[in-house]
RNA sequence: GGCGCUGUAGCUCAAUUGGUUAGAGUCCCGGACUGUCGAUCCGGAGGUUGCGGGUUCGAGUCCCGUCAGCGUCGCCA
């Protein structure tokens, strides 16, 4: 630690500098307080605010830790005053100072240092800063496209510090309670074997495998998998995931995961597992105290209850079904689509009809329309005396209507939304009308938060142009022991060992439990249409080594971007991460993806088609 | 790939049914000021309204195309 030099102040074991010896710097500008009065220190950092008087200048000086008000005027020293008339926005400086208490009255709450400031004997421009296109503490933020070309600026914004800060505790907290259970934290390969099953890959090329490639991994799965068969029966990993798919305000091509697992445990010991990871992040980020277990939903019930595998549960709004009306009614959308063997079903708005006019109606019918291709959505809105108004209702005979009254428990005020069409667009309508109407009638407190589970996932389902069996989450989860019957005959009615952790209506994270039993894998293998041959091929490696001794395992990953978006509060991943890409994969900051020299490609063997170079340069005009 | 929203000064935004010289705040430049903390006051500069085409006597505004950012559907084992 410093012993010499001009400073009477030195960093102590609580500074945030502790351990690390400075020669420019004895304090950060978030540290020094009314118990530093009348010492001597030397800051370093940016020119946050200018406040200039003529005859004394006030500086805010900011770095991680804070800001700290720095007084330059004629008594301390005319020549630093002068000097400080130079400053800008921005300008990285040193300076030397004492600390003194501010005048009474002027104490600044706001400002952890708000009660000292800091008057300057000695300046030094370490840096200027061109004008900036916009400056960090300003009010408005700036528009994204340049946030994200000027992410260095953006980065010093004190929202993008606390949430980068928060991410950080986050992952530090995961690790040390893995730490706690004695995981053992390994790196697996980010140059690995493409496989391909589910997202498109990020391929690189190999040079010395010419006309070869690696693919990064879309996650560690197959290697977590295969330590287990080594025996290090708890693993974790930060692990870096990349999927070339298109992206989406909680999607990035390329995400941290916290990639786990277990070895000699069923699904109820990742799950409890987890649920203690959660409890104590929320006690220890947010101060919140979480009732273990946490709630769990099966499949069935989400999908019949929400219309989706990872519903919002801070509100209520459930779907009721109908179908059993709509056949007897005389309303003859419903009534063919109840005798099609499809279904009727709804949800009702509490409140909404003063606030929902024909158009706001007619914007949630495009929607469920034009995204899902639902033939439309009937409405009945309650009046105040308890009747259902309807374009549609005069279909309907009383007793019917006070049935669908009941049934949706609807009071003056309420809307109805009801969608006729097949199981899964009545989900998808319903549950992003729920989802958004939620937001629009504030039927939650935006600052709740809810974890649950999602467990008893299918194990296959079919795609929609085929009749064949995919699984649902990948192919070597394992079915439940009652349910293994039904992989003979019945596999759609299967039931997996597979469990996502659901937070405010985000899938936060997902996981199963693996198969380890090789002929069960043939039997999975065969459902997925795929033969012994294919299945060595593209897996033999994983196949083999499960033949050497590999016991029951499992486990779960959870998308750390997401939960840092959660608790953080925010509704968009980039914010999350500190360098993101565009929705189009675009890095403004770097500009990759980006050509390379000719001398690269041939070194790997590679060519551009002219159909690609066409497009590229109309990209570039 | 589809649908939608947005694009106006360095930044954040405004501009009535298509109508005079496209405005405000902020930033920037110059000046004043010894207690502010979003300092204040005075003066000034700053625009090919993303780009290209069209309709019109006249387009920031309407139409077509295109580019970019965002949202969403498909997609994401």
């Amino acid at each position: 630690m410093m012993t010499q030099g001009p400073n009477s102040a030195v960093a102590t074991h609580h500074s945030p500098l502790r351990g690390i010896f400075s020669v420019l710097r004895t304090h950060t500008c978030g540290e020094l307080t009314i118990e530093n009065v009348g010492q001597t220190a030397t800051l370093c950092g940016w020119v946050d605010t200018i406040r200039d008087f003529g005859g004394v200048t006030f500086i805010d000086l900011r770095d991680r830790y804070g800001r700290t008000q720095v007084v330059f005027n004629p008594d301390s020293n005319a020549q630093v005053l002068a000097e400080a008339g130079k400053l800008k926005n921005e300008y990285v400086i040193k300076i030397i100072g004492t600390v003194r208490p501010r005048p009474d009255g002027q104490t600044n709450k706001k400002l952890a240092t708000g009660e000292i400031e800091f008057v300057v004997t000695d300046l030094e421009i370490l840096n200027e800063c061109k004008t900036p296109p916009f400056v960090p503490g300003q009010k408005e933020v700036p528009g994204e496209d340049l946030r994200l070309k000027h992410r260095y600026l953006d980065l010093r914004r004190e929202k993008m510090l606390q949430t980068l800060q928060l991410r950080s505790r986050i992952i530090k907290t995961m690790r040390d309670y893995c730490a706690d259970k004695n995981f053992i934290d390994i790196e697996t390969p980010i140059l690995g074997r493409s496989t391909p099953e589910g997202a498109r890959d990020y391929l690189v090329p190999s040079r010395v495998f010419k006309g070869k490639f690696y693919a990064l991994p879309q996650s560690p799965q197959i290697y977590k998998q295969i330590m287990m068969i080594a025996g290090y029966d708890r693993y974790i990993q930060v692990a870096r995931c990349f999927r070339d798919e298109d992206l989406r305000a909680d999607r990035q091509p390329e995400f941290t995961q916290l990639d786990l697992e277990m070895s000699f445990v069923d699904s109820d010991d990742v799950i409890g597992m987890i649920d203690g990871m959660m409890q104590r992040l929320a006690k220890d980020l947010l101060g919140l105290d979480l009732q273990l277990p946490l709630p769990r939903l099966t499949y069935d019930e989400a999908m019949t209850r929400f219309g989706h595998d990872a519903p919002d549960l801070r509100f209520g709004m459930e779907i009721v079904d109908c179908t059993d009306l709509a056949s007897t009614c005389g309303f003859g959308v419903f009534k063919s689509t109840a005798d099609a063997g499809k279904f009727v079903r709804g949800v009702n708005a509490k409140g909404a009809a003063p606030k929902y006019s024909r158009k706001r109606i007619d914007e949630l019918t495009n929607m469920v329309k034009d995204d899902f291709g639902a033939k439309g959505l009937a409405w009945f809105r309650c009046e105040e005396d308890g009747s259902l108004f309807s374009p549609i209702a005069k279909f309907f005979s009383e007793d019917e209507l006070a049935e669908l009254k009941s049934r949706f428990d609807a009071q003056p005020g309420d809307l109805l939304l009801m969608i006729a069409d097949t199981w899964e667009i009545s989900c998808k309508g319903l549950y992003s009308i729920r989802k958004r109407m939620g937001v629009e009638l504030e039927l939650f407190d935006p600052k709740a938060m809810h974890f649950s589970w999602i467990v008893e996932f299918p194990m296959f389902e079919k795609g929609d142009d085929s009749q064949q069996w995919s699984a649902m989450h990948h192919p070597f989860t394992a079915p439940r022991d009652q349910d293994l019957a039904k992989l003979d005959g019945d596999a759609g009615k299967t039931r997996a060992k597979a469990y996502d952790l659901v937070i405010n209506g985000y899938e936060a994270g997902g996981g199963t439990i693996r198969i380890h039993d090789s002929s069960i894998q043939q039997k999975v293998f065969g459902l997925l249409g795929l033969d012994e041959e294919s299945a060595q091929e593209r897996f033999g490696f994983l196949l083999d080594a499960l033949k050497y001794g590999a016991p029951p395992h499992g486990g779960i990953a959870l998308g750390i971007d997401r939960v840092v978006m959660l608790f953080a509060g925010l509704d968009n991943i980039r914010d999350c991460i500190a360098f993101p890409k565009t929705q189009k994969a675009y890095d403004m900051l770097t500009e990759a993806p980006n050509v390379v020299e000719t001398l690269q490609l041939d070194d790997l063997g590679i060519g551009i088609s002219e159909d690609a170079k066409i497009a590229e340069t109309t990209v570039e005009d």
